[in-house]
DNA sequence: CGAAGCACTCAAAGCGCTTTGAAATGTCAG
DNA sequence: CTGACATTTCAAAGCGCTTTGAGTGCTTCG
């Protein structure tokens, strides 16, 4: 069923049928009332791509992943983020597109993506520290709304992120107060720029509490529950071990509970955990009260807020750089307590 | 940079233009060669709508979930689904598209999908026990490939789904030859037709054992970590507790794993786990040697196998019911050993 | 009463591509 | 040299929609 087959059957034009369809106010509300009950009644849709075709737009948005990162896409935080997002795009009548796309300096894959137009924005995730993508999307004519920043280029760009340094650092002001010295960060891909966000705000915090920062102290990795376990087992192992560890994700806290049960330790006493919590659907954080103190940025409301922002700049494409800086909410929970260094390993004493 | 512009550009006609780029045999190596080392200079690439209009084809495949699943979307075992079919589809050229869609009886979401053609064909995720929408899936006109299956329809669709009544009902078996007359299951939704297999691959085999189902020993639920732990605390909390449990889902098994740690129950002595691992990315069950016993499904591969179907059915629309069963392998770990009754609540002794 | 204005409807052009059917060119046997 | 045939190229139609510009039939006003 297409629109000349429906104009046919109501007996008008498809100029009319389109316009009744569409709220062009050109059509007496008779002829709308007649039109739209027949549409109704014979199931019409119009054809997605014939109106992209005409109108010079898809409705849809692409949601991009680096090829660099396909490992974070399995990231289960995409998944709350996606469903935000979703829940805009239900709201305005946009699909969504999911691509990992080859972001390796010589391909033309961005590019692709505009030039093909089956899109009409792009979300683009988890950006390195590699600016040179970022030219790529400027060059595809797309809007696009970068979840997370690009380290060292200016911030003349749309993006969504949370307050990293400002979150980080306080975690440690907390966990300073509380008299740890010796505090270990279990961060993502040094590559990424939120990993260096967090890791600055760590730093920050320590120098202004007066503690010389440890890199040894700093584990970079995979956001798996495993590096959050192997981390932690080496930081234990290190001479001059952490009372205390700043965790960027509830999967890796999860590891670093693993590695405290296994050798003994209680949390919040032996050792005090702080962790990042991008409040999943999928992974609660304990029950009334959070079983780990946290950092909470809810990802979905991340999603929300890109999506959101990404169809305010499609409609209005002369907005200037548009920044939406989330803040994580500091909740105290049961893993945190005054520093008691643990006993030196044997070896050592 | 559009099609009639780089024939201009080229001085031939669009046909040959074309042609050229789709590697149609008409048209001598020479004037190709030219026309493909033009196309690349000035980066042209086809408008997708254009082309999808000329060919009936959107070159795109809609990954759907019923709204009444939203939930299920969080799931993280779905990344590793899409990674899977992503690689698939990017070797073909198609896109990849995420849709949420309203599956009660009186809605035309499926319908519509079908309708406004934005998409070659269908991945449809998560079905419950509710054959009306095998219906409106068939109604689209579209082809689609099911991952999982309806309960008591016949199987005369595509699907690739694993073999869960096998793996489950070994699982069984393995734990009733070491001595469990106590066997717990915590599960999905029972609404879920991967649930109720499972449920039912557990009671054969409880019953080939000579061992009553107890009904009261099956928790359903959402598959959280928070369900796996609350799931056994009541199970353990039961007048005649279990010996052993089986897991949906890896995630539930650590929060099974975490009411073990509190209430001090060590894992494979005091109480036998066996958990279905959908080997995600994100969660690596234990390092080399695995710390569940599991049965593995790699859910990758089933992303794989979905893509493949489909594509193979669009391809040729012609071929019969197409049926992937994947079977699950089951992996000896560290938390299944031979029963030892727990010691009864201290009320009842 | 005729011109102007209004409300409504329509035919046709165009979006950028693929594909059909025809034309132009080249090749070769007779 | 001609006709038959293969090779290469092209103009034009069409995919299903939106939108422009042009009507059509009424009402209203000078």
């Amino acid at each position: 069923m297409n629109l000349r087959d429906l104009a046919r059957i109501i007996g008008v034009s498809q100029t009319t049928v389109s316009r009744a369809l569409n709220g062009y106010p050109e059509v007496s509300a008779a002829t709308r009332a007649r039109i739209v009950a027949a549409a109704r009644e014979h199931n019409y849709r119009p054809n997605t791509r014939a109106a992209g075709l005409a109108t010079g737009r898809s409705m849809a948005i692409a949601h991009v992943f680096p090829v660099s990162l396909k490992a974070e896409m399995v990231n289960p935080i995409f998944n709350d983020f996606f469903v935000g997002a979703a829940e805009v795009y239900a709201e305005r009548g946009y699909d969504m597109m999911l691509s990992v796309i080859d972001d390796s300096p010589g391909s033309r894959a961005v590019h692709d993506l505009g030039a093909r137009r089956s899109a009409d924005g792009i979300i683009f995730h988890a950006p390195r520290n590699d600016r040179a993508v970022l030219e790529q999307l400027r060059a595809t004519g797309l809007p696009f709304v970068v979840h997370g920043r690009f380290a060292d280029a200016a911030p003349d760009y749309h993006w969504v992120d949370m307050n990293n340094r400002r979150a980080f650092g306080q975690a440690t002001a907390f966990l300073a107060d509380l008299g740890h010295r010796r505090i270990a960060l279990i961060n993502g891909h040094a590559s990424m720029d939120f990993a260096r966000r967090r890791r600055e705000g760590v730093f920050a915090a320590l120098r202004a509490a007066g503690i010389a920062p440890d890199p040894d102290l700093v584990f970079n990795g995979e956001m798996t529950e495993f590096h959050g376990f192997e981390a932690t087992c080496a930081a234990l192992d290190h001479a001059d071990p952490p009372t205390a560890i700043i965790v960027s994700s509830l999967i890796m806290a999860m590891g670093v509970r693993r590695a405290c049960d296994a050798r003994g330790l209680r949390l919040g006493r032996d050792l005090s955990v702080i962790t990042h919590d991008d409040v999943m659907s999928f992974f609660r954080n304990g029950g009334d009260v959070p079983d780990f103190t946290s950092l909470r940025s809810p990802i979905r409301d991340h999603g929300r807020a890109a999506a959101t922002l990404l169809l305010r700049v499609i409609d209005d494409p002369s907005l200037g750089p548009q920044n939406v800086m989330l803040d994580a909410v500091f909740t105290l929970g049961l893993s945190t307590g005054p520093a008691h260094p643990l006993p030196r390993k044997r070896h050592q004493g």
